[in-house]
DNA sequence: GAAATGACTCAAC
DNA sequence: CGTTGAGCCATTT
């Protein structure tokens, strides 16, 4: 279960206010290329797991995901979001560009060799 | 222990 | 921009 446990670590880092996406949380956490862990590290422990803001992790396309099955949570989740201060585009996305976390070295502060973090543009759509 | 699953992502048509 | 297909691997049953 260290393979998770690496996942909440990273998704605890992410600063109030902003957001990280499933490949970046993934690379971050030493599981490049397997942004789907980092999902499905979350649903697994969402419920049972409160002190992880699982709530700043959304996808690539800057919309939250969720479980469909999951009784309607997504709207939870964007709640949460918009009360962190974050917009949401009048199709239901976040501004990457904008919100998109930029993890540090220093604050993860831990052992992520090569993560210098090559973050600070962004262009989609 | 093997098969099934799952909040994703990228590339191509 | 919409849908399709393949990559990928830990957790779960």
């Amino acid at each position: 279960m260290l393979t998770y446990d690496r996942i909440y670590a990273i998704v605890r880092q992410i600063p109030w206010g902003q957001v990280a996406t499933y490949g970046q949380v993934a690379e971050l956490a030493g599981l490049i290329g397997q942004p789907r862990l980092v999902g499905y590290a979350l649903y697994r422990v969402d419920m049972a797991t409160t002190d992880i803001p699982w709530q700043r992790v959304i996808n690539a396309k800057g919309e939250v995901s969720h479980a469909v099955q999951r009784h309607g949570s997504d709207y939870r989740q964007r709640s949460l979001l918009e009360a962190e201060g974050i917009e949401f585009n009048p199709q239901g996305r976040i501004d990457l560009k904008r919100y998109r976390w930029q993890p540090s070295v220093q604050q993860l502060g831990q052992s992520l060799p090569g993560v210098e973090g090559e973050w600070g543009h962004g262009s989609k759509d």
